[in-house]
RNA sequence: CGGGAUGUGGCUCAGUUUGGCUAGAGCGCAGCGUUCGGGACGCUGAGGCCGGAGGUUCGAAUCCUCUCAUCCCGACCA
């Protein structure tokens, strides 16, 4: 492509609204343009990039012997009434009547969709497992969209189901879908780490979130330095060690109808959602110790963390995992990093199959609920994730398999003859070549065109100027290093060839600090 | 839904406290000239019913009421 054709609006300062890096780049690069509250128009660079996700997703689905449908955006409340979700689901789901006055919505997700197209279809037990998956639009409408393409209403996801017979088959298809992500996110150059979640009502550790590492996250993450450990904090252990103490702070939750009052030490912070599970309510909701007095009449009941020695009060692990807490699973050093979250794995059960009676036939003639699993990954997330985790101060620093273009050539000189003459005969080789190639040949300063190259984040830069032409040379540029060299003009293409190579070997081996990609299942 | 903030050319902002002549700057955009290796310079020019509605006043970007939008914090989040 030609930069003087391309339809590319880079802006030197970014609009007020943006706050966080990756919105900033986004917009400043011209990725993206904001319609209305986390809603956003990909302009051709970031669509590219978008794409580039999709495919990699795509690819890794099919290799996981997955298969791609297309479900529609548009869905009848009688559905979302068979699984109860048309009451549950919050205003998330953007409900509207159509012209013969019928509920409808819009697909956030579409375990309901995909569950009456397989019931409707599946008979036997010979026609399990199978994997369907899509790569489509959602909508939600967020309380808060924020941060740009973080958490937009308007989002692209991929989503899979997978359908077994029993529960071996499920953790198969389940650890199918977990090996595919880990290979997702390492082929997209990504520094990410799984880490166990909250499955809920399922149980097991049959959920898994994919966090991309930075400190934008809106999660945050125990990480052991010393073995695989990672989990959200939300749901993770305490390893107690060291005594009990009376010392305590009294905290005060409201837990459905009842009044909690929950002993820590004090410096601690007591997780909700540990209380939460304990008392297996429905709601729990930090109040002030005058609004537990006030609820006079209200059933009182006292708890103490593991920590704390209060005779008669039954002791439980209820407080968040903290800074010097040692790993639950090898006693190492734990790091608390923040992530973003851009997949998740999951063990569905029989949630939807039993309320939607998707059902199979078994050897016996009886039958049996299909046994379900759903895979998300956010696709539009992951580009926003890339960002955050990949720039400096010049602008983006796209790791090469989601970059829109891999080289940015840089013809420094539009108006001599010479140079214009080089960057046509590179631009034509790079492109016979498969390397897929920004040329720059508008007339502007050479620093505008360096700026945007860096700014946009092009991984390799190709200059072509009149001055290094003269010397019999074309420069190149690392934007990660940015690591520079000289090339000899002539010839160039071969030498190119181990330079760009060194490039991409280069985000390959980076050493990641606080984990690795390759972390195994536990 | 609570709390906070902001709406003035495409972008960043000044002007609002203390109402007063034709509403400003930088960047960007158009034309001309000089430039030309890290967002050049000069001259000329286009572009704004100051988010919207109502009100107060001789007079409103500025004060009052209502409203809309966007962002941030919180609650919420398969």
């Amino acid at each position: 492509m030609r930069f003087s054709e391309a339809f590319i609006p880079t802006l030197k300062e970014a609009p007020a609204d943006a706050e966080v890096v990756s919105h900033k780049l986004l917009l400043r690069a011209g990725l993206v343009r904001q319609l209305t509250s986390g809603v956003y128009s990909y302009m051709p660079l970031g669509l590219r990039s978008l794409n580039k996700v999709a495919n990699i997703v795509r690819e890794e689905m099919n290799r996981a012997g997955a298969q791609e449908v297309f479900l529609p955006m548009v869905q009848p409340a009688d559905l979302w009434q068979e699984t109860g979700r048309w009451e549950v689901y919050g205003k998330e789901l953007l409900r509207f009547k159509d012209r013969h006055d019928r509920d409808c919505c819009l697909g956030p997700t579409h375990e309901e969709v995909i569950t009456k197209v397989v019931r409707d279809e599946i008979k036997s037990y010979r026609q399990l497992p199978f994997n369907l998956y899509q790569i489509q639009t959602k909508f939600r409408d967020e309380i808060r969209p924020r941060f740009g393409l973080m958490r937009g209403r308007e989002f692209m996801m991929k989503d899979a189901y997978s359908f077994d017979r029993d529960d071996a088959g499920a953790s198969k298809s389940y650890q199918a879908m977990y090996e595919a992500y880990k290979r997702i996110f390492s082929r997209l150059g990504l520094n990410f780490r799984p880490v166990e979640a909250d499955s809920g009502s399922i149980g097991g550790n049959f959920s898994h979130e994919f966090m991309v590492l930075a400190s934008t996250g809106e999660d945050t993450i125990a990480a052991c330095a010393d073995c695989d450990f990672a989990s959200n904090i939300e749901r993770a252990k305490v390893m107690y060690k060291g005594g009990k103490s009376a010392e305590h702070a009294l905290l005060w939750f409201k837990a459905d109808e009842r009044i909690v009052a929950v002993a820590v030490r004090p410096g601690r912070e007591v997780n909700d959602i540990k209380v939460k599970n304990y008392l297996d309510s429905k709601v729990v909701a930090s109040i002030t110790e005058e609004q537990a007095k006030a609820a006079a009449g209200a059933e009182v009941v006292r708890l103490a963390d593991n920590e704390v020695d209060l005779p008669g009060v039954p002791n439980a692990d209820l407080r968040f995992i903290a800074e010097g807490d040692p790993c639950p699973v090898c006693g190492g050093k734990l790091n608390f990093p923040e992530g973003i979250e851009v997949g998740h794995v999951f063990k569905l059960g029989t949630k939807y199959s039993e309320s939607m009676k998707a059902c199979y036939t078994d050897e016996s003639g009886h039958d049996q609920f299909i046994i379900m699993g759903c895979y998300g990954i956010g696709v539009s997330r992951v580009v926003a994730a890339a960002i955050e985790q990949n720039h400096d101060d010049g602008g983006i620093i796209f790791p090469p398999p989601l970059a829109p273009y891999e080289v940015a050539l840089l013809n420094l000189d539009p108006k001599n003859e010479e140079v214009k003459t080089k960057t046509e005969a590179l631009y034509a080789a790079l492109n016979a070549a498969g390397i897929e190639t920004l040329m720059d040949d508008r007339d502007e300063r050479p620093g505008v065109k360096f700026k945007d190259a860096d700014l946009i984040g092009f991984p390799i830069q190709i200059v072509v100027g009149g001055k290094s032409l003269a010397r019999g040379v074309v420069e190149v540029k690392d934007r990660r290093t940015g690591e520079r060299g000289e090339l000899p003009a002539d010839g160039f293409m071969a030498a190119f060839d181990g330079w760009r190579e060194k490039v991409l070997s280069g985000w390959k081996n980076r050493r990641y600090n606080t984990f690795t990609a390759q972390s195994k299942t536990h």
